[in-house]
DNA sequence: ATATGTGCAAATATTTTGCATTCGA
DNA sequence: TCGAATGCAAAATATTTGCACATAT
C-alpha cells in the first residue's frame, strides 16, 4: 500500500467522522494541505494537476469548511490572502522575512502559558493562539548593510 | 484650544518629521487612526465626513506610507482585509471572538523575551511581533452551552 | 431518493495603478 | 516653481454566491 492511497483513507477518515461526505475533491484538498502551509490558489493549481475539472470556488467552500471543523487553520501571514494548514502539525508559529518573504517556522514554549493566563484576565475561552514575527532573515540581513 | 486641533497639529508635526508633505488628508487619516484599530474602510467612511472629496486610492496609499514609516501598524486580525492602528499605542496583542467578532487588547509581558529567543535561535533580525489569539468571549460562551 | 456538494459564470470585496490635475514646500 | 500627492476611473487580485447538475449516503 502506497503512502499516497494510505493518507487519502485516513482523509476520507477524518471527513466521515465529522458528518462530511467525502468527496474526492475535499480529500484530495486535504491532502495537499498536509504538505506545508499554502494559500487557496497554489491548492487549486496542485488540485488540478489531478482534477483537471476542479473549481477553485471549490477549493474556497472547502477551506470554509475545513476551518469550521477545526481541521486546517487559515493563517494570516502575509498581505493580500491567507494560507493554509493542517491544524495539529504540532503546535507552531511563523517568522516571516519581510524582504524575501521566507516563512520559518518555530516553537514557543511560552505559548501555553500565554494562553491560560490570557484567558483566565478575560473571561475567555481561548481555542487558538497565532503568533507571526516579522523581520529579516540571516542573508537579507547581509544585503541592508 | 481645543483636544480636536492639538491632535491635528501634533499629526502635522509627525508628517514633517518624517519629511513627508503634511496635506489635510493624511493629518486626518492621522487622527481617525488614533481612535482605534480601523480598516481602510471604516477610515475611508470616516475621514468623508471631513473630507468628501477624499478617495479611497488616498487613504490605501497613506496607509502604506505610514506603516513604511513605522507610525502605523497592520494587523491581521480577521479574514478579508486588514486593521490598522497607531504605532506604538503600548504594546499590546489582540483576542479575538470568533461568534461577534468582538476585538479586545491584551498586553503580553512575555512577548519581549519570545522576540529575543527567537530572534537568537533563528539568526533573524526580529522587528516585530504580532499575536493573535482566537476564542469566544464571557457573552458568546453563554449562547453555547 | 434526496440532501449535500460541485462546476461554472457572474457578482462582490479588497487593494493597486495610470494619468491628468492640484497643492505644499 | 516643481516634484510630490490627490482624485478619478479602471485594473488587478481575492473571495463569495446563485443555480443547474452530479454524487455520496
Amino acid at each position: 500500500m502506497t503512502g499516497k492511497t494510505k493518507s487519502l483513507e485516513s482523509s476520507r477518515r477524518a471527513l466521515n467522522v465529522t458528518g462530511l461526505r467525502a468527496t474526492s475533491q475535499r480529500a484530495l484538498i486535504l491532502e495537499i494541505i498536509r504538505r506545508g502551509h499554502l494559500d487557496a490558489d497554489e491548492i487549486y493549481r496542485q488540485a488540478r494537476i489531478k482534477q483537471p475539472r476542479l473549481s477553485l470556488s471549490t477549493v474556497y467552500r472547502t477551506l470554509q469548511v475545513l476551518k469550521k471543523l477545526g481541521l486546517v487553520e487559515e493563517l494570516h501571514l502575509d498581505e493580500a490572502h491567507h494560507h493554509y494548514e493542517m491544524k495539529p502539525p504540532s503546535e507552531h508559529q511563523h517568522l516571516v522575512c519581510l524582504s524575501c518573504g521566507k516563512v520559518v517556522e518555530f516553537e514557543c514554549p511560552l505559548s501555553p502559558k500565554m494562553k491560560k493566563d490570557i484567558a483566565r484576565e478575560k473571561g475567555f475561552e481561548v481555542t487558538g493562539v497565532e503568533i507571526r514575527m516579522t523581520g529579516y532573515c540571516p542573508k537579507c540581513r547581509q544585503g541592508r548593510k
